[in-house]
DNA sequence: CGTATTTGACCCGCGC
DNA sequence: GCGCGGGTCAAATACG
């Protein structure tokens, strides 16, 4: 990955003080040049983002979708030795493969329920995905199928929002967490910062750095418009965070002000 | 003190 | 009808 260095440091030490005016608006204008710089550079990294995503979706969904083809096929056999004490397979290939269609329509007909995936962390035990809605958690299961407990939670941004979500760790991979959306939100989405605090609890890391952990990455159908805008506004958001907190730029930030007031006292007054 | 989270109790559907 | 398991409720608790 190319790395790109721009200067964002504000040149406010070399002033000549019969230029100001045409000082500024040269200062001005090499701001824009970086500013749009630096938009280039966010849309570069976020199309390198989506492709990679996309990347990432398709293995997982042909991950899952062999699993699944596994599992069916094992229990088909079980099933078939139950009804056969012989232990023939009764089931064929093509049965099966009716059996796994009218599973994907029946998929189909529900188009309220959606899969998310989301990429955390090993160490990450928390069940919280943030998906930039608020949600309210209301309850939470050990369910059989799974030793990891499933979380379930309420949309609470609208009190009428009817989306509810279940959030459990996928079992063949623990750093996975499975979302399942039920429902439509009836109102707009809302923006990163209102997310809980809670879901955001692993974003700084020991040193105090803009470390995101989760989600890594957002895998499956999210409404794509909503999702970009989100996540670019995360990403600003990321941004603005990392400058301010890098304690080399607020050096360098105040270093530049006070040396620019304190020119300002042997300077003509503008 | 208000709000969010936790967690045990309860409800309900499904299979036997 | 009964037991099991998933989903929801609501009182207790934690937290800012």
């Amino acid at each position: 990955m190319e790395s790109t260095c721009i200067d964002t440091s504000l040149n406010l030490n070399v002033v000549p003080s019969l230029n100001m005016d045409e000082f500024l608006v040269e200062e001005l204008h090499r701001l824009s040049c970086e500013n749009k710089r630096l938009s280039e550079s966010l849309t570069h990294m976020w199309e390198n983002y989506e492709a990679m995503q996309n990347q990432l979706s398709q293995l997982v969904n042909k991950k899952i979708e062999h699993q699944t083809q596994q599992s069916r096929k094992r229990k088909a056999e079980f099933e078939s030795c139950i009804n056969n004490t012989e232990c023939s397979t009764n089931i064929t290939e093509e049965e099966s493969v009716i059996k796994r269609t009218s599973d994907t329509m029946n998929m189909i007909t529900l188009p309220k329920v959606s899969k998310v995936l989301v990429k955390t962390e090993a160490s990450n035990t928390s069940l919280y995905v943030m998906d930039g809605y608020q949600w309210r958690k209301y309850g939470q299961k050990v369910t059989r199928d799974n030793p990891s407990p499933r979380a379930y939670f309420k949309c609470s941004y609208a009190p009428s929002c009817p989306v509810k979500k279940k959030v459990q760790k996928s079992l063949d991979d623990p750093t996975i967490l499975v979302a399942t959306y039920e429902g439509e939100h009836n109102h707009g989405h809302q923006q990163l910062a209102k997310i809980p605090l809670v879901s955001r609890q692993s974003e700084e890391g020991p040193m105090g750095s803009v470390h995101v952990s989760s989600p890594t990455s957002i895998i499956d159908k999210v409404d794509n418009v909503q999702k970009s805008s989100s996540i670019r506004q995360f990403l600003v958001q990321q941004m603005a965070t990392s400058l301010t907190r890098d304690p080399n730029f607020t050096a360098a930030l105040a270093t530049a002000i006070s040396g620019r007031i304190l020119d300002q006292t042997s300077m003509p007054k503008w």
